[in-house]
DNA sequence: ATGTTATTGAGAATTATTATCGATAACCAG
DNA sequence: CTGGTTATCGATAATAATTCTCAATAACAT
């Protein structure tokens, strides 16, 4: 239907895209068209540490995680196969049923981490 | 201060317990004095998947994460070493420096999945 | 006691998301 | 096609969570 960058949008950010596109498009077209692609598993919604969620299209890439910069914003993708050994040792003990897998990391950038401590060189 | 129970507990539950306790006190002051918390390392505010956030008092216990089932909501936490590793990793890598660990699984608890599985057996 | 400052509670404001509902578009039978 | 049925949509109201504002009060230092 529409956009599946590559990118973490949240829903007015989005909103503001698919506008350019079709000006006549609501808001809650938008978010209900995002349960939607949740609900089928094309899409992935993730909590980034700020107050709105993010969303975020899945390829049929590996897992990844998300490091977000508590200054700066910047989100930071990686990879971690030995999560999936932490999730099965869960399942092992528990005997649930995993959905969805989050591994978020906070904290601060190699630039920001710079840049603070050139404005205040001894914490 | 106040409640430093062992629970995921959200704003509006621990306003409640305080009330019980002083009666005049505003939910302002339950959200100011959470920020300060947080801001101190002392309590941890975690996305369990719902729209609301949730906050735990920080204990000295090893580190642990949060399985959340989606039909019941109970919370399972769980220890992992491993993510210390995976976090080492990222440090070494990107040159981040790490505030905050959520590692986040949703799916569901053993109960409901047989639950489920009794009402709607062949999916 | 008195002036100064910090903290508080009540409620307004803001932000994110969901629900409602009439209007429109899509579909289908004749 | 044409009329009728149903699903989907956009605008906006409603709800929920959190933050902001500000006068009132408390705490403190004179």
């Amino acid at each position: 239907m529409l956009d599946d960058s590559r990118e973490h949008l949240d829903a007015a950010t989005l909103y503001e895209r698919v506008k350019a596109r079709d000006a006549r498009i609501g808001l809650a077209t938008v978010y209900r068209t995002l349960a939607l692609l949740v609900d089928m598993g094309l899409v992935q919604e993730h909590s980034l540490g700020e107050e709105h969620g993010h969303f975020e299209s899945i390829q049929n890439e590996a897992h990844h995680y998300h490091f977000s910069c508590a200054n700066c914003g910047k989100v930071i993708e990686f990879e971690a196969p030995a999560v999936m050994e932490i999730i099965q040792t869960l399942i092992d003990e528990q005997g649930v049923e995993v959905e969805d897998i989050h591994l978020f990391i906070k904290g601060y950038c190699a630039q920001c981490r710079a840049e603070l401590k050139r404005q205040n060189p001894n914490p």
